[in-house]
Order: structure tokens, then C-alpha cells, then sequence
DNA sequence: GTAGATTCAGTATATGGTTATCGATATGAA
DNA sequence: TTCATATCGATAACCATATACTGAATCTAC
């Protein structure tokens, strides 16, 4: 029942399953781990909800509400451990268990995931890169090596891959997706800025630039355009 | 008073100027560019809120509320005209405008953008990048100079460049927006998993890759802890 | 030319997420 | 030990967005 749940492009007609956290919620998470890991870092053994919104620049309430979607439990008066509260965090988004993903497209934003050696922080493996262009077969980038796509279908079954990540342009990402999902990849993370068209258990999530540019150029545009200050609808 | 309003991680302290758009009106209004853009490739001359929704698996409601919100004017019974709406579209988002940004940080993400032409299409024109690394300063990267850091508060003033993109590591991200701010830049993409601290009437972006990953990795991690149509509240 | 179907526009309702309120509990100081 | 204060946890109010509804406009077919 779970599918593509992209916060913001959602179609409403296929509700997903009920998430049990909201997802506004779930993706400021990483902030509070990111900012907790700091502190334990400078050895700061327990926190509160106030504390981490002052230097967040969050309301304490919204904090705690997020927190609290984890189970985690404070005591009054004092806050929350942190180093329980980062395990807490990292076990609930499934950080403790790495995933293995297969990549697709060894072009220039590929490459720069493929060398993201952060991600492993969190979980994310990338074991290997694909692409369709029989040119970038064979070589190897930031220590994968580039496959040709009709072998990926065979080896995610074979080992078990999970999760796929698309960064090919927009016109191949449907053909990868349906690969992936032949090859029985349950979640894809799409960056082509595209909608991919799954079977409904497939969970896609997308990561769309032009989203974000477009609302960025947006606010420029507006900030260049209205007077400051003057807000009224169109 | 515009300020920072990522979608998700946005303090609700400081409310922002009331848009006259919700922010996922605005994130979908790409996607119906995108889809425009190749009906009328095909030739077509007129679409319906029925037809997009159809397609790109919205409700037509919603593909009509985002598309007012444009300012578009349709005609009952036959929709409205492609080339009008696209154009609408891009006038709404500034596209039809160049905005020319600064890059900093050319490591691997930052190296993909600045090799990202499609940009252009969209408006953006990053004319140059900064990298904090000496070594870094004097080559080229897909065309553009990479420059020294302390170059670049004087040449935005100079230049008049009003939006600003970090692709550097979190923990140079608040230096260099300071020094953005120090060069007059107006907005800020930021792709630094940090918050950053900036006087209010700046707009700044996060495009934060770990809050997708945690919301993908939980769902996918939730996949396989839960029987597949169980849904509880935590 | 008229009837019927389709779609747009504007208004109203429902849902989900954010913010505020309240009581309970732990800490630290008197 | 007792009191004041900070903080948690739960519930409730509120707000933004998504969805539904109604009426008017336009086209097509007869």
C-alpha cells in the first residue's frame, strides 16, 4: 500500500499508508541528529527541547512533538539524554541497518553521489553504478564500478538490492525504474525530474531541483517585482 | 521580511510573508512546465485540468487550484492553451528572467551543477565558482573559473549576482554565507545539511539530500519491520 | 437552434500539521 | 523538607492545504 510519497508532488488519490510521523516531521529529523551529534561531540551529556529550538530556530513544541513521534522518553525538568536520543533517532530511520543501492547514471550529479562517502553515515551503501551508454561500461568511478543497465535487473535479485537511485535525465528514467523494478527493487529515490509510473508498492521518492528552484526563483522574482512588504493575493 | 521558508524545516516562529501560493502549489508548477513543454512538442494545442491530471496521477481539482493560483484563465470545455500556460508558468516563476548566481564549493555536487546546462532553461545562469581551497582557485570546471573565496563579496556587489549557491561542506557553509551576505546576495540555495544563521530579509533554500534520505530510509526500513498493510500509530 | 456534456471559477468543507494550553513530575534552592 | 521552576506529555485549538460542491460558460451533436 505504501507508494510514492513525495511530500510535495503527491497525487491525494492514492493515499499511502497513514504514515505513522508526519512528513514534515520526519525530515527535520536529521537536523536534530546532525545537531546532536555535535553535542555529544563536546561531550554535553543531556538536552532540552527548549534548548535544542534556540539554537535550531524552532519552536521547543514543534521539537518535542517530533521527538516524541520516535518514542523517545525525557524526564521533566532536565530533557533527554543524548546519546539515547541520537540512537533513538538513528533506529527509527533505519540508519543502524545499511541498505545496498545500485545507482543509475554515471553522469555529473551520479558521480557526485557515488563519492559521497557520507552517506554511509546514514545507512546508504551505493554498491554499484549503472548507466545505458555501453561507452561508460567497464569504468570505474570513486571506487564502483559502472555496469551496463541490462545487467542490473540479474544482479539486484541476485544480491538482494533494495533501494535504486536515479540520476539519469528524464528521458531514460522511466526505462530504469521499470528495470529496477524487474530486477525487485522495492524503493527508488528519483532525481529526474520526472513522475515514474510503479507498480503501487514501490515506494518512489523524488528529488526534484526544479522544484526547488522554481520556488526559489519565485521568491526572487517577487522580492525584484512587489515592493518589500506589500503582500496581497494575485 | 521574506525569509527562509524551506518547506519542511522552516522555524514556524517567523512566519514568513504569506504567500499567495501554497508551497506545494509551487513545487508542482515544474512538473506541469515539464509536461507542457513536451505536449506542445506533440503539437497539441489545448489541455484540460482533467487531461494533466490524468497523466502526471493528480487530482484535476489540484491541477486547477495550483494553475489559478498562476493567474491563467481558461475557457470551459476545451482547458486552457499550452503555449499561454507554459508561458504563464515561466512568467510566474521568474524564468523568463536570468538570475545569475555564484557557486561555492566545487567539490563533487558543486562540480555537477556547474555541468548542469538544463539550468539555463530555468533561468539560472551560474557564471562563476569559489572554492575556500587555494589549490582549488584558478581552474575551470565545465567552463566556469573557480576563484578564491575572499574574491567574492567584492565581484557580487560589482556584479550585481543576487542568488548565492553553497555546495561546500556544513562546516565552511556559514562562513560563506556570511560572505555572501557581505556581497549583497539576496537568496541562498543551500546544500549544506546545516541551519544557516542570516540576517531575515534574506531567502535561503535548504536542499538538504539527508532529510530525503532519512524519510526514504524509514519508510523502506518500516517496509520490512512491519507486515506490509499493517499501520498503527507508533 | 437547442439539449447535453464537459470544464472552468468560486466557495465551502475536511484533513493534516502546527501551535497553544494544561497538568504532572523531577530538580535545585531555601 | 518544602517551594519554585523548568520541562515533559497529552489534549485541544488553530491554520494551511486538499478536496468537494455549485453554478456559469462553452462546445458538440442532433
Amino acid at each position: 500500500m505504501v507508494i510514492d510519497m513525495n511530500l510535495s508532488i503527491e497525487s491525494p488519490l492514492k493515499r499511502p499508508d497513514a504514515p505513522s510521523i508526519p512528513q514534515p516531521s520526519l525530515r527535520r529529523l536529521p537536523q536534530y541528529h546532525h545537531y546532536l551529534v555535535d553535542l555529544e561531540a563536546k561531550g554535553i551529556g543531556r538536552v532540552s527541547c527548549s534548548t535544542i529550538g534556540r539554537d535550531l530556530n524552532l519552536v521547543p513544541i514543534q521539537v518535542r512533538k517530533d521527538l516524541q513521534y520516535t518514542g523517545i522518553i525525557g524526564k521533566p525538568k532536565t530533557g533527554y539524554s543524548v546519546t539515547e536520543l541520537i540512537l533513538t533517532i538513528e533506529t527509527f530511520l533505519g540508519w543502524n541497518n545499511v541498505n545496498e543501492a545500485f545507482l543509475v547514471g554515471a553522469g555529473n550529479l551520479g558521480t557526485a553521489l557515488l563519492g559521497h562517502e557520507r552517506f554511509s553515515k546514514f545507512g546508504l551503501q551505493i554498491v554499484a553504478a549503472f548507466d545505458s551508454d555501453p561507452q561508460k561500461a567497464g569504468i570505474w568511478i570513486h571506487n564502483k564500478a559502472v555496469l551496463p543497465l541490462d545487467k542490473l535487473a540479474d544482479l539486484a535479485q541476485r544480491m538482494s538490492i533494495h533501494l535504486g537511485i536515479i540520476t539519469a535525465p528524464a528521458e531514460n528514467a522511466q526505462t530504469i525504474a521499470d528495470e529496477m523494478v524487474k530486477g525487485g527493487i522495492q524503493a527508488i529515490w528519483n532525481f529526474a525530474p520526472v513522475k515514474l509510473n510503479v507498480p503501487a508498492h514501490i515506494i518512489v521518492h523524488n528529488e526534484d531541483l526544479y522544484s526547488s528552484l522554481a520556488s526559489l526563483s519565485w521568491k526572487l522574482a517577487r522580492r525584484f517585482r512587489v515592493p518589500i512588504q506589500e503582500r496581497e493575493a494575485v
